[in-house]
DNA sequence: TTCTTTTTTGACAACGTTGTCAATTTGTGA
DNA sequence: TCACAAATTGACAACGTTGTCAAAAAAGAA
């Protein structure tokens, strides 16, 4: 690897103003700068990080740890928009992926001390309270989508409050008044967010909300969680009175929503409306009709994270803002309007 | 941050003893030892990685650059792949995705050079040929899901061939004789290789193969492809002699294929088997039924990744195996044995 | 010209670690 | 007891960079 002693003596200039010249200290002739420039150029010179790093900068580099993004498609857009986020100050995601495992997970972040990263983004895909830490690096860890329940964290989360207000407004809107609802599991916070969403929604539209159309799309403990949404809509599609919509905590159950829709011979939009939630656009863009549904801004997330954890640096302890990421709702063709 | 020097001071020894503890030199006084160990914990010391480089070391550090992960769901578990196969030996990974952008791209090698990464594993989410490089990294990149074309680099890719040949002779020796397809667009590698596959498998099985059944799924130049197997899978489905089975290039074909039979009143698999490619489990346990498929091996790509650069250490040059991971099977319900 | 100011440059130390090698301590055998 | 070998320990340099400060060169003022 060229090191700035090569470079000086190529250019017969000492390692200092070579230092300075790709610093761009503005106390270097002109003349200097240009000769030098060349040979740095040549020699494709690049600096050491770890060189620098040693002399007391600040590491460019930030840590992302995941417990569990396998598991979701496009998590993986938390780390683009870090990334995109990151990399205009030419700045690096350092990645680990624990999987949920307390001890993996202790192991990385002895890595991450080991590399003495800048701060940390723990991403967890499961929007629900999480006690995070590490004493190392008490102040510079943002959440991005969980949040901490005990220890005060700054964290970055979809708001899905308005989330489950999006659906739920844009069906009434469109003339619906008896909507199903398929949600998710109650232990994940998501799920009694987006609900009250949902009703307030419905108290703003001066609707009633029949609890009786409030259906689990799965059941089960967090992470073993059963598929429940096909029966459940076949049994709410079957009643005397059945719903026009069916608002469905996630796009997976939407899928099985469709399929016992197709099975009962109901034609989505015309005979049931169905909107989804997360926009993973495997599923939504191939459902026919496509699937109107809100998405969950990941990409987003992920840009934010690092924001906060930039603004972090400047801020006194106790400083943990929740910034909520609104949730767009993204139109396609499975819902239609009542007239 | 704690320092070696700092933990000498504790424990009333040189700073080179600690070293050698925190290193593991069995050279030194067992009383020594114990009685170092103890402050090594109270002070939490944890080596300076930039330090160690400094000296010398490996970095403990990979890159990895992507194009596209983005866009395809689960092929995140190149990270995890690559992840758990460095884990073993504490080493992390740097992420970088420059979406295809050229120009991000070579800021990104940039970085890798300044981080002195000990290796660069570029993954494509197109398996087609692909030069790529560095001239920094001539011997320590490895190609993940695509592989060079002109520059030779060892790089690991999935079976195509032997996946499509599984998709096929699945479907002949559970009695199917006329197998509809609908393939990827052509200028894919993946979607001849795997043509290739299921016709080799018509062959074993003395079975003719009817080349008015095979069409696109897809329509369209690279990165703006149109879905077209819904329309291609009514027509080969409206004919009189319909196939009792479709093989499609991606999970993603296959729902627009579940779509239309519903459409047509067929059920699946009862009047139609479909067998998909990928296993996007998003999709693949979500239909109804779920769907039989071939698996993309993205988690054991990574893996494999991480070890060929591992090999690849200890080779002179021109050394460039291309490891083909193959492509199981994932029985579901969507295809049924004809009897 | 000479002196002063300003600009430009370079010598050196330090960051935290480990390899080299020498110094010190401990153990062994006569 | 002493001589010698083995085990244990530490001083020092070096890795590549940048901050500090002083030296040298250039520019300006008298």
């Amino acid at each position: 690897m060229v090191t700035l002693r090569e470079v000086a003596k190529h250019s017969g200039v000492s390692i200092k103003t070579v230092s300075r010249i790709v610093n761009g200290d503005p106390a270097v002739n002109a003349k200097t700068r240009d000769s030098v420039q060349v040979h740095l150029q040549n020699l494709n010179y690049v600096p050491n990080q770890a060189a620098r790093m040693m002399r007391g900068a600040q590491s460019s580099v930030y840590g992302l740890m995941t417990d569990a993004v396998a598991t979701t498609p496009y998590s993986v857009d938390i780390v683009r928009g870090a990334q995109s986020a990151l990399k205009e100050q030419s700045q690096t995601l350092l990645i680990a992926n624990s999987n949920g495992d307390a001890k993996q997970e202790l192991e990385f972040w002895r890595m991450f001390r080991a590399q003495r990263v800048r701060g940390v983004i723990y991403a967890s895909v499961f929007h629900r309270p999480h006690n995070v830490g590490h004493p190392a690096f008490n102040d510079s860890i943002v959440l991005a989508n969980c949040f901490a329940s005990a220890s005060d964290r700054p964290s970055v989360v979809p708001d899905d409050e308005g989330g489950g207000y999006a659906q739920a407004e844009y069906l009434l809107k469109n003339g619906h008044r008896r909507i199903g609802l398929l949600t998710l599991i109650p232990q994940i916070d998501a799920t009694w967010l987006r609900g009250i969403g949902i009703k307030r929604a419905f108290k703003n539209a001066g609707v009633a909300f029949d609890e009786g159309l409030n259906q689990q799309g799965m059941i089960g403990p967090v992470h073993q969680e059963t598929m429940v949404a096909y029966e459940a809509a076949l049994k709410m599609l079957q009643q005397k009175n059945r719903p026009t919509a069916i608002i469905c905590g996630h796009d997976q159950v939407a899928c099985h929503v469709y399929a016992a829709a197709a099975h009962l011979g109901l034609s989505v939009p015309q005979d049931l409306s169905i909107m989804g939630f997360d926009d993973l656009r495997v599923i939504s863009e191939n459902l026919h009709p496509r699937l109107t549904t809100v998405a969950l801004p990941y990409f987003e997330i992920g840009r934010r994270a690092v924001e906060l954890m930039r603004e972090s640096t400047h801020q006194k302890e106790g400083w943990a803002p929740k910034i909520l990421v609104p949730c767009p709702l993204v139109e396609r063709g499975s819902c239609r309007t009542l007239s």
